[in-house]
DNA sequence: GATAAATTTCTGCCCGTTAACAATTAAGTA
DNA sequence: TACTTAATTGTTAACGGGCAGAAATTTATC
């Protein structure tokens, strides 16, 4: 409503220069007790809040992380942003969101528009990328980290796992329980980490003779209902399938409903396997058989490696934050 | 890496007047084709992206939107984000997202934060706030839209859903279909939306001569395996209970686990009825009974009413997006 | 070729803040 | 008292672009 007051109506006020006023606001302590003291008060009666445009621009940095994350609805990212804005507040950053819906187009145009506010650094999912966006991020001095996978060689810093081992892990571990007839459900073709576990498991189970009765990568949402749906239609493409593997925690519990429905015995009639280790599908009647992968975790360190490197302290290239196999009874 | 390249960077390169570039990048049609596309491919040669704080410093106005919201985990929350995203992407803006922890405290803590930086509005839940934070929305000049629950008196808009309406309806339905003994389990205590339901079903069940067997409000996120060990301890003290009423449907997914665990049928032994409508609480063997809030649309209007208001529109004060009562199987 | 219309440039000044340097004041010392 | 030294406070010039208005240039029209 009113005109905004700034640094020079202050100083005005409180009868100093505007650098004195500025430092007082950014608490140093050069200026002496009293009139520190005088000014905060005449700030607190004005109520002013600086403008963090301007000092940005003056200082040629600003306090906010780029985040890109594909999806917020996916339970996966949200925990990592947790942990991103966790970890970051400490260090008095903040987090700029964007979400690029798996869209390398869309994480491009986004990543522009946010590196147009100058932000201490960017968080970004995976290592593909279009051109632009690798040339962008190539270019910036501010830290770069791309999180989630880590096989390949990041820009700047990787915070990860290897979603191939993963994948392999979770094939070996069901191909030892004695399943001979694999299914596999996955969605977003352009998940590229989702895809790369596809191809890894698939890949698995050649190398041991074994092979996917329906390989299927479908473009939606790996939700609950997808999960459903999606093993619905493979049960009736293959009906003979011993053994479903889900990208994602979320579409296995879609599975492990179908079955509660249709009275098939988990694992014994169908063994279900699924991805994430989300706490929720550990609290099935079963708890699902899965790989847990450390989302809070990741975005922890992907926020305190920034805040490293921005103090100069030296930092890993690359964080490989493991995974989990979580040997449920559902397979 | 490289020195920032600036608009005097790519006037030179390109030929022209800085003026002529600014024109160009911000799409001033004043420009002859022929120019325009020269200026811009020169631009995409040098990497040029514009300072958005400079711009919005000599404009006193800027693209991004405050949004602060409770939890990114509570997936009712990251639909309401989804919402606002795409919503204020149409109109070129972009959130800023702080987490509030259902904290009021730091809840004005990122809002200060958030003010410095300028933001064209602001987008907060629910009506209960600090008197700094009031203090500071009622005297900005940007849009407020406070967003979930509309009781009361929003500061400037509101868009949301009455939750004691909603939480009174879902009594009146456990009610006629003849439960008495009734439970509720409930997280967060400062979930104000969250107590106001808990208050608006016990007054309703008492205004028709029941009462709750054992009301329980903890601390602690509201998550499925919370909804297990909530109903557990429930059942342990009041054992005779007929119908437990959820604050939430993620963790009446989780009594509905445990009653399976159990071998308890729904609703004959047990009836669970939750509050969101997630459709995966559609997806169970008994569709969840609950509530249907429209989290998405909630998140979509707020950021419409921002917009239109932003270009002049007129703007309904307050948005009452309604609930619907889902009749499951579990209820 | 003259005149009007469409483009493009130029020149300042402003946005609110900060870094670097300069100036002032107070305190301490010989 | 004069002279250092340290502690404070003030001044100036960016930071990168936007806007305004007048002047200069090019292009189109008759």
């Amino acid at each position: 409503m009113a005109a905004r007051t700034t640094l020079k109506d202050v100083a005005r006020a409180a009868g100093v220069s505007q650098m004195t006023v500025s430092r007082v606001v950014r608490g140093d302590t050069v200026v002496s007790l009293r009139t520190r003291e005088h000014v905060a008060r005449v700030i607190g009666n004005m109520g002013y809040v600086p403008n963090k445009l301007a000092g940005s621009l003056a200082q040629a940095y600003s306090n906010q992380v780029a985040v890109l994350i594909p999806s917020l609805v996916n339970n996966v990212f949200a925990s990592v942003l947790a942990g991103i804005t966790e970890e970051l507040e400490k260090g008095g950053y903040n987090p700029v969101v964007g979400v690029t819906e798996y869209d390398l187009r869309k994480e491009e145009a986004q990543l522009i528009s946010m590196m147009s506010w100058r932000p201490a650094a960017v968080i970004l999912a995976n290592l593909v990328h279009t051109d632009r966006t690798r040339s962008i991020l190539e270019n910036t001095s501010v830290p770069v980290v791309e999180i989630m996978d880590i096989r390949g060689d990041p820009i700047d810093l990787g915070v990860g796992l290897d979603h191939e081992a993963a994948a392999a892990a979770l094939a070996d571990y069901l191909m030892d329980r004695g399943y001979q007839r694999f299914g596999y459900l996955g969605w977003q073709a352009n998940d590229f980490a989702a895809a790369a576990r596809f191809r890894a498991f698939r890949a698995r189970l050649e190398t041991r003779g074994y092979g996917l009765v329906a390989p299927d990568v479908y473009d939606a949402p790996p939700d609950l209902p997808a999960g459903k749906k999606g093993l619905e239609m493979l049960l009736s493409v293959a009906p003979k399938t011993e053994a479903v593997a889900y990208s994602n925690d979320t579409a296995a519990m879609g599975g492990v409903n179908l079955c509660l429905e249709l009275g098939m015995r988990i694992p014994d009639d169908l063994a279900i396997a699924g991805f994430s280790g989300l706490r929720m599908a550990q609290c099935l009647p079963q708890p699902l058989t899965t790989i847990r992968t450390r989302r809070r975790d990741i975005g922890e360190t992907a926020a305190r490696n920034i805040l490293k490197r921005l103090s100069g302290t030296p930092v890993d290239r690359k964080v490989d934050l493991g995974f989990e196999l979580i040997k449920g009874l559902s397979a």
